[in-house]
RNA sequence: CGGAGCGUAGCGCAGUCUGGUAGCGCAUCAGUCUGGGGGACUGGGGGUCGUGGGUUCGAAUCCCGCCGCUCCGACCA
């Protein structure tokens, strides 16, 4: 993408109603706009971003066997009369009519729907489990929004809904997505902690939230450093399939000291070596639930057992915020310049700065290096000083700054600057693509 | 939902107390010079002062209603 004509409208200032560093740069880096409280419209380099982190979740569902559908944003209320939640639910709930006065509501997470959609369709045992999962919007009409995209009324979530015949197949559906969950955040960068955590009003006995340290979280939090030291990878040996593995990983998630302040126990906090205690603010990037059979006893969903029987499925159903993660990924990474974005989703791997567009060795120097990496670089070919780029490209953060100058395209050279370092090179043009990879 | 504040050009703000018909910086447009960390100069464009009503000869300014947004606290992916 040619700067010059991207829809990247960056600001010198930061906008007055911006307190957060994520949200500041958000907008100052032209990721998105506000359009009303809590609500916002989505721009090329924040799509491109929440597409790539998007993206991981979605490989990492797959791994772990869950099969993606979609649901609608819209729903009927009659699922919600079923469950009683239509009326517990309150007021964050976004309640509407349609033209033939039916009670219809913006889903703020989709429990009913999808249980609705299993009851329509499974009739025995032998297709269980099924893990369910869809990336879509929720809407929740908070109180009050606030911190940008962490905290919006609108938002973009993959929710999963796991069905079991029985709780041990529960939990192992429980502790796959836990799995995945540390998968995906170590893939975006992350250093997430999983914190046992109430249910709330999901219900249920089981639930963890998934939590990375940031300063301006939202909650005081307590955790044994030995969760920073852990492979979930290829490298950490456990694996979805085999339920041994998964007890290990379990073994090992619950292992170690994490809480909340609501959850704080000191005493067992004491007993954390000094040297591995970490504690600061958290961010909630995750939180999965089990919760039995809650809505399939309440909605009437049911399968054939072996014994010829009916029984109710066991649930579970796992969240990520997936438009917050774009928030929570500034808030870990970021400096006084701006955005560091790690470089699984950054949107784009490298932008090429053209220090003298019109100048003859500039420009096809630029071209050749932008015909060469594709769509994977943002071309500056704007006519803006050196300075206004070299702001703007660290702004927005692209984990690799090709430099190019008259000087350097002379001699057949580019300076390659690493983002998050501020290490600079200079190199041939074949070793700057090289170093930057595909 | 309790408490507080703000709404004036795309962004950041002044002007409001003390009423006289709107201004600064940045951005933007044209031009010249510049050219490796948000450059300089010259000239230009852009605002129903959130909105409705009231007071007044006259309202961004005073009064009332409404809308929107933000902050602190309680609550939440």
């Amino acid at each position: 993408m040619r700067l010059s004509h991207a829809f990247i409208p960056t600001l010198k200032e930061t906008p007055a109603e911006a307190q957060i560093a994520s949200h500041r740069l958000m907008l100052r880096a032209g990721l998105v706009r506000q359009t009303s409280a809590g609500i916002y419209a989505w721009l090329p380099l924040g799509l491109r971003v929440l597409r790539n982190i998007e993206r991981i979740v979605r490989e990492e569902q797959d791994a772990a066997g869950a099969q993606e559908i979609l649901m609608p944003t819209i729903q009927p209320a009659e699922l919600w009369k079923e469950s009683g939640r239509y009326e517990d639910y309150g007021k964050e709930m976004l309640r509407i009519r349609d033209r033939h006065d039916r009670d219809m509501l913006y889903g703020p997470t989709n429990e009913e729907m999808v249980t609705d959609l299993f009851r329509q369709s499974v009739r025995s045992y032998k297709e269980l489990p099924q893990i369910l999962y869809h990336i879509q919007w929720k809407f929740r009409d908070e109180v009050r929004p606030r911190f940008g995209v962490m905290r919006g009324r609108e938002f973009l979530m993959k929710d999963a809904y796991s069905f079991d015949i029985d709780h041990a197949g529960a939990v192992a559906s429980y502790r796959k997505m836990m799995l995945a969950y540390m998968r995906t955040f170590q893939r975006l960068g992350l250093k997430a902690i999983p914190m046992e955590a109430d249910t709330g009003p999901i219900g249920g006995d089981l639930s963890h939230e998934f939590i990375i340290l940031a300063p301006t979280g939202e909650s005081q939090v307590y955790y044994d450093a030995a969760f920073e030291e852990i492979d979930y990878g290829a490298g950490g040996g456990f694996s979805h399939e085999k339920p041994e593995d998964l007890a290990r990983f379990f073994e090992v998630m619950t292992g170690h000291y994490a809480a909340t302040d609501e959850k704080h126990d000191t005493a067992r906090w004491d007993q954390v070596a000094a040297n591995r205690k970490r504690e600061g603010r958290g961010i909630e990037v995750g939180h999965i639930f089990y919760f039995g059979t809650k809505y399939t006893k309440s909605m009437g969903a049911t399968v054939a057992g072996p014994d010829g029987k009916q029984v109710h499925p066991e649930m579970g159903s796992y969240g990520v915020g997936v438009s917050r993660l774009v928030g929570a990924v500034i808030e870990a990474s970021h400096d006084d310049n701006g955005i560091i974005w790690p470089d699984s989703i950054a949107p784009f791997k490298a932008v090429i700065l053209n220090l003298k567009v019109g100048d003859a060795g500039c420009d096809a120097l630029c071209a050749r290096l932008y015909a060469a990496l594709g769509g994977n670089a943002l071309y500056d070919d704007r006519t803006d000083r050196a300075g206004a780029k070299f702001a703007d490209a660290d702004l927005m953060g692209h984990p690799w700054q090709i430099i190019v100058g008259p000087r350097g395209a002379a001699a057949g050279t580019v300076e390659l600057k690493r983002r998050a370092t501020g290490e600079r090179v200079e190199v041939t043009p074949e070793a700057a693509l090289a170093r930057i990879g595909g």
